[in-house]
RNA sequence: GCCGUGGUGGUGGAACUGGUAGACACGCUAGAUUUAGGAUCUAGUCUCCUCUGGAGGUGCAGGUUCGAGUCCUGUCCGCGGCACCA
């Protein structure tokens, strides 16, 4: 017999497979089209992470299972390469980002074809490729022209001693993860895009795809649509009115005071001269926290008086504005009104700071019981009731009168009289902001703008495109703040495209999520340098068919790559509205001890090593078999060893000549064949590739168990194995003789008659508990299985000298009698 | 804190719409084979007991049901995301 040597054999088939092109999509063929995508990585300096193969190899599967279905499948892959590390690495080396990015992606790739995965490389590019940021910037500008991109202060992470902006994740307990300084917010004019104006189309859309219930939730959460008013309320001090968004407009009467975050641009006006000093320091304090501990809930709220009052409009009362940080600029306005008696946070913000508590909702008796409130303490403002109520003391001079009514009319009516006096109006908010697109970073796509005195923004014509990174001397942006492209003057200075002028360009870069917000189009037509990518390939590729990544990437990568999809979309530019038909995520691959893999906590497991010493047949079985996929794992190092062997007795089973004979196989194997034919077709459709395996492990613990082995059962499980251990499956059938490859052999369909079982076993039961069990036929009538199970010594035991009052006669499953 | 998700043997996990909890694999124990093995094969392996039987058992406390890992209420813990990590 000839020992497997996985080296020689993986090796051997990749380079076949290279050479053939045997994973080349072909546009415009007149199979059906699968689109098949999973994330792509960022090539960073560690290599590959064993979790990056856990979503290649199950789409991996998919598409090879696809091709065998017939269909003309797209894999494609490519590389995220834009981002912090990188630009890290280089402050701290000097060595340019483009030189370590090379021989990361060089790396990556040798990597990944070790694993034999099915991408078609013809189409493979980089974020950080010239002609693709071309048209990332060229998106870019669209968005511009069409009103999309806008200027706006914002404060970002400033390390007062390195004097630069930092990322949230360089922010480690309020200090800089560098110099271990202190970190401040600053306000700085940041490029933004209006994801806003598409924010009900993003929720609205969703019914059309086939994403997970829990990705479409969090999608819907993330948005967080809510319905309520806008309300104006005057200020003495000073002309202009706050603008204060509430879910509540029934609650109006009950606002006894108003909160501004620190932020907030009419703190600094309407304070008072004896208030100015507590004041400032608090807005100071306030911006060295982080929202998340702002709006910490247990966390005691703290705010100060700014001396100044605003008028309630529907009663005319005085009411005091403070600032306070668990209101925060970045969702509604930035302000609220404050009804201490029908909100905990503010009722305990009015009992911290001795402000009026006016009840306006009388609670329902029975619903106060049941929490142990009593009504008489809500009435005197002494407990919160933040529940349904009715309302009351809610009328004015000015025919608004609500008493009396539940929430949901006093709402509206409210809102009515709001919308007549021109105080007010319906409005829908969104927890979704407007998304920040400038870094002040060097290793990002530099924004294609340029900014002339006379003309002000001018977008670089299309023509000049793309704007490419110059090369620096220094990484580090600069004192002032600014991106370190902002040095070198004999990039920035330009001349304004219109006027011909003197003028500067942007030196703002774009965030990492630029690239990977079109990257599945470009796949489409990697190539085109006259268009992003062709409209006829567009439309007869997209959308995609099933695009699988990261738990961790539902919230924001998805969000935002729908957005851009749907602008193209309204643009004209693509053929669908969503750009991704199905979604699923995986888990991610942990540590042994069941913690994320970090070189600090020294458990990286290196997929090179696996795949030196297993193979990569092995190597992608144990990654399926490990668990569930949408759920985290944890690497065990031992568990792999069974996979190994599985694998090595499939070697044994298909190549001991001498007992693989041309005969029919027993009903019990073909049984066994076609159940498993259905058990792994199914299970790779919903991603249960652990199931699979183990289905595959059942069949093969038979086979090798028979002393003569039909070969046309062994024939039909290659093809089930191959999507699997594509190499070793490869091999065996060259062996059988076969010169092509199995990529496109036909794949098998199960008849449900062979799989199902003639004789079936049925818990027999007395009052639910377990007293023994039968075999027999399928199917079998209540009666006869009620006759035979009480035949059964130990049943009868317990029924004798009982009445049995009901039986539970489940088809094939268990028959429970209850006695008394 | 908010949103999402999970908790089952010594370990990873399996269990269709409420119907025999522990498939498959690791580990462990015993045996076979081998000069040897961290190789291979065979058998056993949820816990406890008065052991041809019985009791308990799916994070914890209750509930619904003939029957609950699965449904309901409450609670504890782990993991992912929280807008400048990707």
């Amino acid at each position: 017999m000839i020992e497997y040597d996985h080296k020689k054999v993986e090796k051997k088939w990749q380079a076949y497979w290279e050479k053939n092109k045997t994973f080349q999509a072909v546009d415009f063929s007149d199979k059906e089209k699968f689109y098949c995508l999973v994330e792509f990585p960022y090539p960073s300096g560690d290599g590959l992470h064993v979790g990056h193969p856990r979503s290649y190899t199950a789409l991996d599967i998919l598409a090879r299972k696809r091709r065998m279905e017939g269909f003309n499948v797209l894999f494609p892959m490519g590389f995220d390469s834009f981002g912090l590390p990188s630009e890290n690495y280089a402050i701290k080396t000097g060595i340019h980002p483009n030189v370590i990015t090379k021989e990361n992606i060089d790396k990556y790739t040798k990597q990944l074809k070790s694993l034999g995965f099915s991408f078609d490389w013809d189409r493979v590019f980089s974020t950080t490729d010239p002609g693709y940021y071309k048209w990332t910037q060229w998106i870019f500008l669209k968005l511009y022209e069409k009103g999309l991109a806008y200027k706006q202060k914002i404060p970002i992470n400033w390390c007062i001693d390195c004097k630069i902006g930092l990322a949230n994740e360089e922010v480690v307990d309020g200090c800089c993860e560098r110099c271990d300084g202190e970190v401040t917010k600053r306000l700085i004019e940041q490029w933004m895009l209006k994801i806003t104006s598409y924010a009900e189309k993003l929720i609205q859309d969703l019914d059309d795809v086939q994403f997970l219930d829990k990705i479409k939730t969090q999608q819907v959460n993330w948005i967080g649509r809510s319905e309520g008013a806008e309300v104006k309320f005057s200020v003495d001090s000073v002309t202009k009115d706050i603008l204060v968004f509430t879910t509540r407009p029934d609650t109006l009467f009950g606002a006894t005071f108003m909160i501004l975050s620190p932020e907030h641009e009419l703190v600094s006006a309407i304070t008072t001269k004896e208030q100015e000093a507590v004041v400032e320091s608090y807005v100071k304090e306030s911006a060295k926290k982080s929202d998340l501990e702002r709006t910490e809930l247990e966390m005691e709220k703290t705010g100060v008086f700014t001396g100044s009052y605003a008028i309630n409009p529907v009663n005319n009362e005085k009411i005091p504005i403070w600032i306070a940080d668990y209101v925060l600029i970045s969702y509604g306005t930035g302000a609220i009104m404050a009804v201490p008696a029908h909100d905990t946070r503010d009722f305990n913000f009015a009992q911290k700071y001795g402000l009026k508590i006016q009840c306006i909702n009388r609670p329902v008796q029975e619903l106060a019981e049941n929490e142990g409130i009593l009504v008489e303490d809500v009435l005197a403002g002494k407990v919160c009731w933040p529940h349904e109520g009715q309302c009351i003391n809610s009328s004015n001079d000015a025919d608004l009168n609500i008493n009396g009514l539940n929430v949901e009319t006093a709402k509206t009516k409210t809102t009515q009289w709001l919308e007549e006096k021109g105080i007010g109006k319906e409005a829908i908010n969104y927890k979704l902001r407007d998304w920040v697109f400038s870094r002040q970073r060097y290793w990002g796509e530099p924004i294609p703008l340029i900014h002339c005195h006379e003309c002000g923004w001018v977008p670089v014509p299309e023509q000049d495109l793309p704007v490419l990174l110059p090369t620096v001397e220094k990484y580090e942006p600069t004192e002032t703040g600014e991106s370190p492209l902002a040095a070198i003057l004999d990039w920035v200075n330009t001349s304004c495209p219109e006027c011909g002028r003197d003028a500067r360009r942007e030196t703002d870069t774009m965030p990492n999520w630029a690239g990977s917000s079109w990257y599945f189009l470009r796949y489409i037509d990697p190539h085109n340098d006259s268009v992003f990518a062709d409209g006829k390939k567009l439309g007869y590729w997209m959308p995609v068919d099933w695009y699988n990544g990261g738990m961790e990437h539902t919230t924001l990568h998805l969000l935002y790559s729908r957005f851009w999809n749907k602008f193209l979309y309204d643009c004209g530019l693509v053929p669908n509205s969503e750009p991704y038909l199905k979604r699923t995520s995986h888990g991610m691959v942990l540590g042994e001890g069941g913690e994320k893999m970090s070189k600090s906590r020294d458990n990286v497991i290196n997929p090179d090593e696996v795949v030196e010493r297993y193979g990569a047949d092995v190597f992608r079985l144990y990654e399926m078999f490990i668990g569930p996929f949408d759920q985290a794992a944890a690497w065990d190092t031992k568990g792999i060893v069974g996979i190994d062997r599985f694998l090595r007795r499939l070697w044994i089973l298909f190549t001991s000549s001498e007992k693989i004979a041309e005969t029919h196989p027993e009903k019990e194997t073909l049984r066994l064949l076609h159940q498993t034919i259905k058990k792994v077709s199914e299970d790779i459709e919903k991603l249960r590739l652990n199931t699979a395996v183990s289905q595959m492990m059942i069949f093969q613990n038979h086979l090798s168990d028979l002393n003569e082995v039909p070969e046309e059962v062994l024939q039909n499980y290659l093809i089930l194995l191959s999507p699997f251990a594509p190499h070793f499956a490869e091999e065996i059938n060259q062996l059988w003789g076969n010169q092509v490859t199995m990529t496109y052999k036909e794949w098998l369909r199960y008849d449900e008659k062979l799989a199902s079982e003639e004789e079936v076993e049925i818990a027999v039961q007395v009052n639910g508990k377990l007293r023994g069990s039968i075999i027999i036929a399928k199917d079998s009538k209540e009666e006869t299985v009620s006759e035979e199970s009480r035949k059964i010594k130990n049943v009868n035991k317990h029924i004798e000298n009982h009445t049995i009052i009901k039986t539970i006669y489940i088809k094939n499953r268990l028959i429970n009698f209850v006695i008394r």
